[in-house]
DNA sequence: TTTTATTTTCAATAATTATTGAAAGTTTAG
DNA sequence: CTAAACTTTCAATAATTATTGAAAATAAAA
């Protein structure tokens, strides 16, 4: 395979693949066309190789560095910002564990601790906050569990967690 | 909180966190109203609580017993299919994680596989093999540790990590 | 300061995804 | 077998989400 048929095809899938666990498909693009760029990118940059508007390379340019896995970059004698996707995947991977954690799971937390104050007692409303009470206990052990990995070193972890569960 | 007033804001809840990541929001209503009956129900039931058509139900129970989160279930002297959600948390969310790891994860690492076939030794393509190469490490890292978790037992699971990261 | 380059916003529109509902298909009872 | 009960499918449509592009805002240069 060509070099940039297996940058495309990439790029594409990448895309895909975002679209289908609930991830703007562009905002993946663009940073798996970071990701593989030796160069920082301007806005121009990706606009022409995505063939995508301004506006679509700003807006997801931002979300990426809202979800902290690309940074601006300043590049001397020019005056348009560039940006720069970070390389280390472990990092990478913390940083998205890191963001939905936040996102997916807290809010969860969140409402099912609102909805603990039913006040009925009827067989009805106990199972009813068994089920909340069930979810929670659940839910919050695997944000402990995910707390731990975004602190833990990847080969530290690994090698842990396979020595864990070799019986 | 009155019971009916809480029921329906913990499953109006529950559908916009999902459509939030990507999950079909009136699956995750009927999911989540079969979690909390108490008796097994029937599209007739679903239709009539979430207010919703009888291809939608028809559709999204479909789509949760694919996931192996809701059965069938079979009412004696009754001619319909009635459904029930699993209440057991910790196994819905192994099902989940293996679930998420067979349609996420997995289409990720036979992508980077098929395209590590690119021939040119330039620094450019070696650049682009080397984050193809980094994406696949951490995805199978990462999908070793599901694997571990999916077998794990709730408590044992999480009083081990505790004492791994313990320092 | 004014001019020019660049970024941001956002109403309009396009593209995608979800839902309806009625027809077709299936299964069970009589 | 036929009729009735029930489930599934799917084309039409509705609802949602993403994208464009030009105007407004901002920042740097002259």
């Amino acid at each position: 395979m060509k070099l940039d048929e297996a940058k495309n095809k990439y790029i594409q899938t990448w895309g895909s693949l975002a679209t289908s666990w609930g991830i703007n498909k562009t905002m993946a693009q663009v940073h798996a066309l970071l990701l593989i760029s030796t160069k920082p990118l301007s806005a121009e940059d990706i606009m022409e190789t995505l063939q995508i508007s301004r506006g679509n390379v700003n807006m997801n340019v931002r979300a990426l560095i809202d979800w902290g896995i690309v940074q601006k970059e300043l590049v001397i004698g020019e005056r348009k910002e560039f940006f720069v996707a970070n390389k280390d995947m472990w990092e990478l991977f913390k940083q998205i564990t890191k963001e939905r954690k936040k996102r997916e799971i807290e809010p969860v937390l969140k409402i099912l601790a609102d909805l603990q104050i039913v006040e009925e007692t009827t067989d009805e409303a106990t199972a009813f906050k068994k089920v909340l009470n069930d979810l929670s206990k659940v839910t919050t052990t695997v944000n402990g569990i995910l707390d731990k990995a975004i602190k833990a070193d990847e080969h530290w972890l690994l090698s842990n967690f396979t020595k864990m569960v070799k019986k």
